[in-house]
DNA sequence: GCCAACGTTGGC
DNA sequence: GCCAACGTTGGC
């Protein structure tokens, strides 16, 4: 059992819209970068934690859990001309990019970027990395375990 | 809207 | 394979 942080532009899709899907289910599209597709591809297990961040927006933070809930499967937005995730360099022979579906469990209370900051058993977090952009992210049991106490 | 950090592209 | 140019991310 493994942990994520997975980011999500609330714009583009908040926790309480993954909670308003059918069975709270969110195919993953959208990711085009290759270190955060072999996340999805090569290390994400049914039921790993997910930490649902909210990011690009006013207050940017962990705004939910959730987990996975699929194994890889090609992201059908690569094939779809007028998507703006389209990649005419991906071919359903050979598709690109995969991604899994996200099961949201809960809304949290929000907890913003700038409180994980100043929490020292955070430090190592991949999120808080300087410069790190990644949208998904590994959690470490001992930063999962923190932040899910911290939420309760 | 700014800008730093980072990833990707493509000419050579 | 190098590396400059360009595009994107995402906090502020």
């Amino acid at each position: 059992m493994k942990y994520w942080l997975m980011k999500s532009e609330p714009d583009e899709c908040s926790i309480d819209d993954a909670l308003a899907a059918a069975g709270c289910i969110t195919p993953w599209t959208g990711v085009r970068n290759y270190q955060a597709r072999n996340f999805m591809r090569d290390a994400m297990r049914v039921g790993d934690g997910v930490l649902f961040y909210h990011s690009s927006c006013p207050e940017p933070g962990i705004a939910g859990l959730a987990e996975v809930a699929s194994a890889p499967y090609p992201d059908p937005t690569q094939f779809e001309r007028r998507s703006p995730y389209y990649d005419p360099k991906s071919t359903r022979a050979a598709p690109r990019w995969v991604l899994v579906d996200v099961r949201a469990l809960k809304k949290t209370r929000l907890v913003p970027l700038a409180e994980l900051r100043r929490h020292r058993a955070l430090a190592k977090m991949w999120l808080l990395r300087p410069g790190s952009r990644l949208s998904i992210t590994p959690v470490s049991p001992a930063e999962w375990r923190t932040i899910t106490e911290e939420l309760a």
